[in-house]
RNA sequence: GGGUUCAUAGUCCAGCUCGGUUAUGACGUCGCCCUUACACGGCGAAGAUCCGGGGUUCAAAUCCCCGUGAACCCA
């Protein structure tokens, strides 16, 4: 098959991309699988980050690269459906409330946004040639999946380690629901640090804080055990301003001296410090703010008000009886909910807790065992592991999720957890027991609560492995995964619950590598994000540049691991590659692919660059860093290949002035170094190659090949330095003498390139 | 406050592990050129105090220390 157009045109991508669905075979017949546990993506919304376009085209590359490699590849795909940001995003676009719709309607309007979202994330999918499992992906919200879910937790909670328990969590009340630390974002925000006098008996104590609103609720107060100025006050009794409490002032090491007047009240709950200290001290807990985010009538005259208000209030009322010292605008970190960006209150709360701090150094050994890329990267989860210290806490009260399979006897509250297996909805389903075994009751409550989303996600390589089959060879061959790709903005998350869980249920770490890549930011380096504006829908250029010039500027644009810039010039220019590959290929075309046995020195001299190429970019393939190959091939193909070589035996090639036997010594070569540029770029830019290759090589697919290996013949050959500068001279020279590059010209060629003498000539027309 | 990463032409990026030519390549800019694969091209040009300061060394973009700035993460 010829190869006519001037240009390398996108819309071929459609054609192979029918052509591949026809003969796709996933799940190839093998003893041992290499598993790519693909990161399931969240349909939260639209556009879909071009970043995670990126991310998803180098998990394909991963696939090519691991079945040119000659591992048998199973590439799941999967999509994460449960949880929170879907339930937002609802109510928003609905105008709706979860807490006033019913819950069945509510599932229904959530599944329909989750399937239109996910329309379009899979046919960004589909058109960027991802030769996984598309068409039969996994969901985390069916049945299946969440009875996985499920099951796990039964098991876990069987094995004890799962509990239910009332303590302090972190609480969203925009959202209803308990969220985890790793939920939990940071912003800085202006606030005000007031200066309170605190009476003790005749004098006073000045206590700084960014929380008047919690004085009903303090306990304690607690000075630095070194700090001189308050050695006399330890022991003593303050009395809590407006509400007048008495509250003992004790020594304790965290107060920190610097900080504001150096003495701390600890109130429940300010912050995760005074959950420590309440515990530590056992002090009785006062509830001043409810799951309605309002203050609690524990707050008196507060009561009903939203924090922010009653602070302002009481700051007022403060003021009026000379309370304050000062007020000092100052910037607090203020932690809030990732999803709702709503600023957390701990409050005391009763869910279902994940053991995780008695595990922490068996992680951090598995941690070590897996191999990260790029290896900085491991660093992100031994600083998580290092900063955890409270157990997970595993319920939301939230609808869209995979309910806690649990019910209650509704008069001794004993728990009741069905046989794992089967997908369970406790809060309209009849308990499957018919009596209490502790009290012979037969009436059960239904768990209302539904799972964090990490539960579901967090045991993706069970689920594409099949860990509750009955026949478990399929298990046993896919089960540890090769590789988890993702993205480093959720180690601290996704891939620290998979190492936490399925530790805990299989005992063994369920990947041995860990890929983790940079994320998408703008043209200015900043993160993209919806609410910024800066973001780019990846759909629109992927259909005007084409998959192939879209997945070869996200290999090429950095270094694998750090974040790369997206922009859209940068992406347009990266096509003309294409179109370079492609008119090397239709020049090449026109020469029958013939066998040699007696190469000439410019043969053997590009023969020789081409075992470097190999060398190098399989340097970069074995460590899934597609940077090096992408960056290495195109400068070979583009400065080396096409600049010198194709110039030097082009007249060769066609056989004017040279013997046969040179001239089918430059064809073969010309043919060999194309394949091998070829295949080092498939796993890369799938689509083009794949032409080419059944345009000039062969029927079958080239992604069926094996990486190329190097000839290492170790030919003895001039330097490209010295080729490369030699003919530059010439054209130099032609230009400065106002000569056509086709004119001739007299020239001396330097002794090194004797060898090529001929093929020299030939190019530039040089005369004796 | 702590951590991670980074700082090289107008822009992006390589080189730094293991110190040694004239610091890589691309985008963009500017000239000239349609030379029968390619104008989505070719040839050429301009453009860099390698963030600052100190140190080690015969020699530092590269190694060490101290700063400064940025992005991200965490308390």
């Amino acid at each position: 098959m010829a190869i006519d157009a001037k240009a390398w045109d996108p819309n071929i991508e459609k054609e192979i991309l029918q052509r591949w669905k026809s003969d796709a075979d996933y799940t190839p017949e093998a003893d041992s699988y290499f598993t790519i546990d693909t990161p399931p993506p969240y349909p939260s919304g639209r556009p879909w980050h071009i970043g995670a376009a990126a991310h998803y085209a180098q998990i394909d590359m991963i696939a090519r690269t691991a079945r040119m490699s000659g591992n048998a590849v199973y590439f799941p795909i999967g999509i994460d459906r449960n949880g929170l940001p879907v339930e937002i995003y609802t109510e928003k676009k609905l105008k709706i409330r979860m807490r006033d719709t019913p819950r069945e309607k509510f599932l229904e309007m959530c599944r329909e946004s989750l399937d239109e979202l996910e329309g379009e994330m899979v046919q960004i999918m589909e058109s960027l040639g991802l030769s996984g499992d598309i068409k039969n992906r996994y969901k985390t919200d069916t049945p299946e999946y969440r009875a996985l879910t499920q099951a796990t937790f039964i098991e876990l909670w069987n094995k004890g380690r799962i509990y239910q328990a009332t303590r302090p969590n972190n609480y969203d009340w925009a959202s209803g629901t308990t969220i985890a630390d790793a939920e939990i974002t940071y912003q800085d925000i202006p606030t005000k640090l007031v200066s309170m006098k605190f009476a003790v008996e005749d004098t006073d104590i000045i206590i700084a804080s960014t929380r008047p609103e919690l004085l009903c609720a303090c306990q304690v107060i607690i000075v630095n055990p070194e700090d001189t100025r308050y050695k006399r006050y330890i022991g003593r009794k303050a009395k809590v301003p407006i509400f007048g409490h008495e509250v003992e002032i004790k020594a304790h090491p965290s107060a920190k001296i610097e900080f504001g007047s150096g003495a701390v009240m600890v109130c429940s709950y300010g912050d995760q410090n005074d959950v420590m200290l309440f515990r530590e001290m056992n002090l009785t807990e006062i509830i001043s703010i409810g799951t309605d985010g309002r203050m609690t009538k524990a707050a008196g005259a507060y009561a009903g008000l939203r924090p922010k208000q009653a602070r302002a209030a009481i700051i007022q009322d403060m003021k009026d009886e000379n309370i304050i010292k000062d007020i000092q605008d100052i910037v607090h970190r203020t932690p809030l909910s990732e999803r709702s960006k709503t600023p957390i209150e701990i409050i005391p709360m009763d869910e279902y807790y994940m053991r995780q701090k008695d595990s922490i150094e068996r992680l951090r050994m598995l941690g070590d065992e897996i191999q990260f890329h790029p290896p900085m990267h491991h660093q992100i989860l031994i600083n998580w592991l290092n900063s955890i210290n409270i157990d997970w806490p595993i319920s939301r009260r939230r609808y869209y999720g995979t309910e806690v399979p649990i019910w209650h006897c509704s008069k001794c509250n004993h728990p009741y957890l069905p046989p794992p297996g089967k997908y369970y909805q406790p809060w309209r389903q009849k308990c499957p027991a018919k009596y209490c075994i502790k009290c012979k009751n037969s009436e059960f409550i239904g768990e209302s609560r539904t799972f964090d989303t990490w539960m579901d996600s967090s045991v993706s390589p069970l689920f594409i492995s099949k860990y509750y089959d009955k026949d478990d060879t399929f298990f046993k061959k896919a089960y540890p995964a090769a590789i988890r790709p993702q993205s480093k903005d959720i180690v601290r998350t996704w891939l620290y619950y998979t190492l936490l869980r399925c530790d805990a249920l299989t005992g063994e770490k369920p990947w041995s590598d860990a890929w983790i890549m940079g994320y998408g930011v703008d043209e200015r380096g900043l993160k993209m994000s919806k609410s910024k504006g800066n973001a780019i829908d990846p759909l629109p250029v992927i259909q005007k540049y084409g998959a192939d010039a879209f997945r070869l500027w996200s290999a090429s644009e950095v270094n694998h691991g750090y974040d790369f810039r997206c922009n859209e010039q940068k992406i347009q220019s990266t096509k003309k590659f294409l179109s370079k590959l492609w008119n090397i290929s239709r020049f090449l075309s026109e020469f029958p692919i013939v066998s040699s046995t007696s190469l000439e020195e410019t043969d053997r001299w590009i023969i020789q660059e081409s075992d470097d190429l190999i060398k190098k970019c399989m340097k970069g393939y074995k460590e899934y860093n597609f940077f090096i190959p992408a960056i290495a091939v195109r400068e070979f193909t583009w400065n080396v290949f096409a600049a010198h070589y194709i110039e030097m035996v082009k007249r060769r090639a066609r056989g004017e002035g040279f013997t046969t036997q040179q001239r089918d010594a430059a064809r073969y070569t010309l043919h060999y170094v194309l394949r091998v540029v070829l295949k080092l770029l498939a796993p890369i830019i799938p689509f083009i190659t794949e032409y080419i290759w059944g345009a000039i090589y062969s029927e079958s697919s080239i992604h069926k090949e094996s990486h190329p290996e190097p000839l290492n013949h170790m030919y003895d050959t001039a330097d490209t330095a010295d080729i490369i500068s030699f003919n530059s001279q010439v054209w130099n020279e032609k230009k400065s003498k106002n000569l056509s590059l086709k004119d001739d010209i007299s020239i001396d060629i330097p002794s090194n390139l004797q060898g090529m003498e001929l093929d020299l000539r030939a190019m530039h027309n040089i005369i004796l």
